[in-house]
Order: C-alpha cells, then sequence, then structure tokens
DNA sequence: AATCCACAGGAAGATTAGGATA
DNA sequence: TATCCTAATCTTCCTGTGGATT
C-alpha cells in the first residue's frame, strides 16, 4: 500500500520538525540582536502612524546581517497598528533585482495599490509617463502614507527610476509617500545623482555583522522549531557558528550550514547531526559553489580549465610537479581549442583569464622568475580536477573534449 | 657585471553584443 | 524597424623585469 510507504518514510523522519524555519526564505517572528536597529527604524516610520511621511531611509549591510528581515518585521507590525488605530499605512516591499526597470518599478508599485484586477498596469505597451500618472492617482486614491522598500536597490537600472520616486511626493495631493533603500553596496551611493543621494539619505543605518556568539544564538533560535528535541549534538550549532563567523558573519550562510548538515545527516539515516556532518557539509556547499561558477565561465575558459588539467595530469604522468607555465598552457590551450573547431584567442588574452580563474579561486597563480629561463607564472589547480571535468562533462559545448575512461575515470581528448 | 629568457602587464585601438532611442 | 551608444572582449604592440647563466 502506498500509504504504507510514506507511513515508514514519515517514522524514520528522526531529523527535522521544519526545515523550512532554516530556509533563506523564511521570515522568523523575533530577530536576536537586532532590537536596536529594529528600534530605530521603527521610531523613523513612527510619524507614519500620525498621518505624517516618515524620513526616508538608507540601510547599508553586508548580506546576511539581517537587513531585510528587520525591515520586513518593522513594515509587518507597523501595518498591524496602523490597522489597530484605524490609520491607513501602507507598506510595500519590492526586491530590485527582479523589478529592475524604471516602468516595471513604477508599475509593481502601482499594481501593489490597485485592487480591482481590470485596472491593474499591463506589464508591457504603456508609456511609463503614463504609468507614472496612473501610479500617483492609485496613491491619491488610497490616501495616506505609504513606504515602499527597494531591496538590492544598488541593481536597479539607471538612476530615473530613483529620481521619479524621490519627487513623488510633490505630484500627490492626498498621499504621502517614503522610500527604504537597502543595498549591501556601500559604494553605491557614491555615483548618484547628488539629488538623489541628498533625498534618499535623509536617514542613514548601517548594520554590522554577527560575532560567533549572535550567531550561535540565533541558530538555536531557529534550531527550536526546526528540529527534533535531542537531534543534534551538542557541538553542531557552536561548530557552525564559528564557521560562519571566520567567513563575514552571514547569518544565511550559517543557517544554509546547519541545514545542509542536517540534510545529509537525514540522507545517511543518522539519529542525529554530528560535528563529522558539519564539516561535510562545509565541503559540499563549497564544491557547489564552484560548480556554479563553472558552469557559469565562458566558453574560452572552460577550454583553458580542460587544458590545464591536462598538462597538470601530463606532468604528473612524467613525475613532475603538478605546476605549469603560461606557456605550457597556451600550447595545450592551442590543442584542444583546435580539436574542438574553436578559434583560439591570443596568449595576451588567456594570460588575463589566468588571472580571472586565479580570482575565482579555482586555481592559483603566482608570478616566478626562473632566471635565465625567463619570468612567468607558475598555475596550480586548487580545485579537485576530477571535480571539475564531472561538472563539464554536463556542458555540451565542451564535453567533446572528454572521453569516458573505464572505471569512472574521466581522460582528455 | 652583463646578458637574456619568457613571459607580465600597460596602452590603445578594433570588434562585438546588448540595450536604448528615434 | 534601423541606428546609435556603451560596455565588454579581444588584438596588436609595447616596455619592463628577476635572477640563472655567461
Amino acid at each position: 500500500m502506498l500509504t504504507d510507504i510514506f507511513d515508514t518514510l514519515l517514522e524514520r523522519e528522526t531529523i527535522f520538525l521544519d526545515r523550512e524555519v532554516l530556509r533563506p526564505t523564511y521570515t522568523p517572528e523575533e530577530l536576536p540582536h537586532r532590537e536596536r536597529e529594529i528600534e530605530t527604524l521603527a521610531q523613523i516610520f513612527l510619524p507614519a502612524l500620525r498621518g505624517e511621511a516618515p524620513s526616508n531611509i538608507f540601510i547599508y549591510g553586508k548580506t546576511g546581517t539581517g537587513k531585510t528581515a528587520v525591515t520586513k518585521h518593522v513594515g509587518k507590525q507597523l501595518m498591524k497598528k496602523g490597522e489597530e488605530m484605524n490609520r491607513n499605512v501602507n507598506f510595500i516591499y519590492m526586491n530590485c533585482e527582479v523589478v529592475d526597470t524604471h516602468y516595471r518599478l513604477l508599475q509593481n508599485i502601482a499594481n501593489h495599490l490597485i485592487d480591482r484586477w481590470e485596472e491593474r498596469i499591463p506589464f508591457t505597451g504603456l508609456p511609463t509617463d503614463e504609468v507614472y500618472s496612473r501610479l500617483t492617482k492609485a496613491l491619491d486614491e488610497k490616501g495616506g502614507v505609504t513606504i515602499v522598500v527597494l531591496d538590492e536597490i544598488d541593481k536597479l537600472k539607471g538612476d530615473e527610476a530613483l529620481y521619479t520616486l524621490t519627487r513623488i511626493n510633490s505630484d500627490l495631493s492626498r498621499a504621502k509617500v517614503s522610500l527604504v533603500g537597502i543595498s549591501n553596496d556601500l559604494k553605491f551611493t557614491e555615483f548618484l545623482d547628488p539629488r538623489v543621494k541628498s533625498s534618499l539619505g535623509e536617514e542613514n543605518m548601517i548594520f554590522y555583522p554577527y560575532d560567533a556568539r549572535q550567531l550561535q544564538d540565533i541558530l538555536e533560535h531557529r534550531a527550536k522549531k526546526a528540529f527534533r528535541p535531542g537531534a543534534l549534538s551538542p557541538s553542531v550549532i557552536p561548530l557552525c557558528a564559528a564557521l560562519a563567523a571566520q567567513e563575514h558573519g552571514d547569518a544565511r550562510r550559517a543557517l544554509d550550514l546547519l541545514r545542509v548538515s542536517a540534510e545529509l545527516a537525514e540522507r545517511e539515516n543518522a539519529t542525529r547531526v554530528t560535528e563529522r556532518h558539519v564539516r561535510k557539509a562545509l565541503h559540499k556547499i563549497e564544491l557547489d559553489h564552484v560548480a556554479e561558477v563553472i558552469k557559469s565561465l565562458p566558453l574560452q575558459s572552460k577550454i583553458l580549465l580542460l587544458a590545464m588539467i591536462k598538462e597538470e595530469r601530463e606532468k604528473k604522468r612524467q613525475g613532475l610537479k603538478p605546476s605549469m607555465t603560461t606557456g605550457e598552457v597556451y600550447e595545450r590551450y592551442r590543442q584542444l581549442s583546435k580539436r574542438l573547431g574553436v578559434e583560439s584567442l591570443t596568449q595576451r588574452r588567456i594570460a588575463d583569464l589566468i588571472s580571472e580563474l586565479d580570482m575565482l579561486g579555482i586555481i592559483t597563480a603566482r608570478v616566478i622568475s626562473k632566471g635565465r629561463y625567463g619570468r612567468t607564472r607558475e598555475i596550480e589547480i586548487s580545485t579537485s580536477s576530477r571535480e571539475i571535468i564531472k561538472i563539464l562533462q554536463n556542458d555540451d559545448a565542451v564535453n567533446p573534449l572528454i572521453i569516458y575512461g573505464g572505471k569512472g575515470q574521466m581522460r582528455l581528448i
């Protein structure tokens, strides 16, 4: 019986209670160690409850410092209070990575305010200033105070969208708009239109990274909801917190690490998550990350990477050090690209691509001098070449260069 | 001390791709 | 739809250089 299958599977569910709690999309009820930020933001929003427009705010902070969570949290509370007090307060959240053009921004804000389906603004077809006048009309009909949050504001293309929004209040008679800009790029405002800059930056907030101790609290907090009691061995949370704090104090990273650790444990049918799972998870996350990077590399860099692997293997076969020079790699690269029927780039360009791969951390390349025998870079592959090949095997543009050598071995050419 | 290898890496111009604009 | 603009790529040409060898 089908139900029996699921019963036994559910029976085996010994680790998670609710894994959603650990996902990045989850907005928690409480935000430990952000009490001060919450209060400051609430102070700034407060005038909205008296029907006045709050100052525009600009919020900075690295990823995973709670900017979005705090803003959404305070916004939610504000809406709640507004309802209680019978005040007309709107709170609109928008992620500029998704909504990244002038038109789409205005359109989306307007559609948040328009209830009737037939009046909604289509995502194409209207001139931008028509969308703007419909937006002002919608705002005025709604009245009251509207707070618009622009998350990842640095992803917005062009700054006329911001310019329009910062001066929208002068075209409104009954309503008021306040803006909240969120960015993880501190330099973002530097090359912004000065008028926008001063108007948006009426208030500034900075979110500092969490330290290990704080991350630990956050993890414990979430773990209570996410896991069955006793599913974690005691050292797991401190370890996750310490590892994430070493990076950038990124809470998202810490939560990811915890979730992946638990998923690995679950997959092994283990009854509890141990330190070993965390180490494994760290490795897996790292690997997934480089896999993403390698997949998104331009074709020429992929060929170059395979050329390096081939050269490295050749070196090893001859019992030499697995490091190579620019010239050697370039020769291999010429061979491989010819075999693929792809135009080869010049050595100058390849030298730059080598630097890029170095910066991405896939290889290490440092300049050395071999005296009489010239100056070059010493290149070493710092990611498992077996993993790289595994990834590129699924890439139709370069996998003609990879052949199966039996026993799970992959050979090149 | 002088030489010279095998490139590094800067400058400038050409080519290309994507996006905005008329 | 044509064309114009811009940013990213890529080439060509170049000067510079650490240190083993002579």
